[in-house]
DNA sequence: GTGAGATCTG
DNA sequence: CAGATCTCAC
């Protein structure tokens, strides 16, 4: 079994007491984290390395940062989209390969507002790494992209969609796009086995009692091509630790596939 | 038995937590805090009810701050000098009487440095501190004046006097002046009890690992005229807090007066 | 080093 | 609301 996780922790550092209790309890192999907000030479890598865990990461001051963490060797790391165009987004990319499954962590750019040229880069960004995904990777590979994709694909993903219409993380462009890289051959696992309404992975901080109202955002996403898919077992978002101290303003996605047969 | 005890706290409401400890342990009966840092709408009076204590109160944003607590009223509370002088530091003094103990609780300013014009201030708030004796209160009366000094007053109050003559918590010109206010009629208590040296109630979140190295000042005190003197029965510093998580820089000095004879 | 403040960001 | 940054104070 591989069970994996993602984790938007908006700061790592401010995170650690969420992050060692979690893990303590769950046990994740692989556990990807966005937004760790740390220069490298500050990332608590001996603090993970503690709890059993191997660490990649690439971060910087304040903004953005991904981490790739596991309870086996991570195989061939690499950070960015590394396709020759200007910016390369080295801190909200990072891939490796665990116990032969591909691993891509991604913190998808928010762009702001629809009409500023953040954006665009969002646009662009799924572009890239469908370019990406073609150049690197094959469809029958068992591969996962997992990550902070700062889009909710559909209505049930949000809590008020008609008030959503202009906004970057809801707009008909960005979800189009989202659907059109996902046909490239990823399979939305969640939705296998949530299927329903009010299941969402970030509680904005400045909504009073969000996790109590469940009034949120499914943003956060494990993808997985159709051989993994097949041998996924469940997917969920794990609510507890958006309700700890001092949390993060997402929970965990967890999702666990059947490797060993 | 009187209780008393004088803790700058460095902030009450990010010291909440070893408060409600420390007092849940100790049960003094009068509490003098100093840096409080907070304004009063903000002052946790209600926790501090919660755990038995009734308190009178003044600070400002982010600076000073004073706080008499205590388990018996506190009678005819009075903040600042009230001498007419400008400005009076109505958040660096409070005063009451409990249990027929008259108890002045100060918060005296640090001074910056030996040049700066704080630090005639700080001499200044001495003069006007003694004129404050004379006129409401008599050398015989039952007199506790505690606090958070900024003097320490001879070589042993510090680990390194040689380097500290310019210091303005240890230059000769206020050390006199703490001596002459002292000699109005007062006791060092603490004195009575722990005549060595290194006995510190202060120790600097700079010097690495400066509580467990006995790095500190002894500028937190309990004075006692010598009626109330004579009836000492112990006076020390509790290192425990500052060892506790989140410490404030100061630890809490306490004195204990056989006030029921 | 650890409080506080203000200002910016999502 | 809660991260980040910076300045200030002790």
């Amino acid at each position: 079994m591989l069970k994996i996780a993602t984790f938007n922790v908006n700061s790592v550092r401010s995170r650690m007491h969420i992050l060692s209790q979690w893990l303590h309890d769950n046990r994740v192999d692989v556990l990807c984290l966005q937004e760790t907000k740390t220069e490298d030479q500050f990332f608590p890598a001996s603090e993970f390395e503690a709890l059993g865990y191997e660490a990649v990461f690439k971060g910087e001051k304040a903004y953005n940062g991904v981490a790739l963490l596991s309870l086996h060797p991570i195989m061939n790391p690499h950070f960015g989209l590394e396709d020759g165009e200007e910016p390369d987004p080295a801190t909200r990319i990072v891939r490796g390969t665990v116990l032969g499954v591909h691993i891509i962590n991604t913190y998808v750019p928010q762009g702001k507002s629809i009409d500023h040229s953040d954006y665009q880069y969002k646009m662009r960004f799924f572009d890239r790494l469908k370019t990406l995904f073609d150049r690197e990777y094959s469809k029958a590979d068992d591969l996962l992209w997992v990550g902070d994709m700062n889009v909710a694909p559909t209505d049930i993903d949000v809590t008020n969609p008609g008030n959503k219409r202009d906004h970057v993380c809801f707009h008909e462009d960005i979800k189009k796009k989202f659907e059109e890289i996902k046909a490239w051959g990823f399979i939305d696992v969640f939705r296998k086995y949530r299927p329903g309404e009010g299941e969402f992975s970030f509680f904005d901080y400045r909504v009073k009692n969000a996790l109590e109202r469940n009034i949120g955002w499914r943003i956060d996403h494990i993808l997985a091509t159709s051989s993994l898919a097949h041998r996924s077992e469940d997917c969920y978002v794990d609510r507890g630790p958006r309700g700890w101290e001092k949390p993060s303003d997402h929970a965990p996605v967890v999702g666990a596939f059947n490797i060993d047969e």
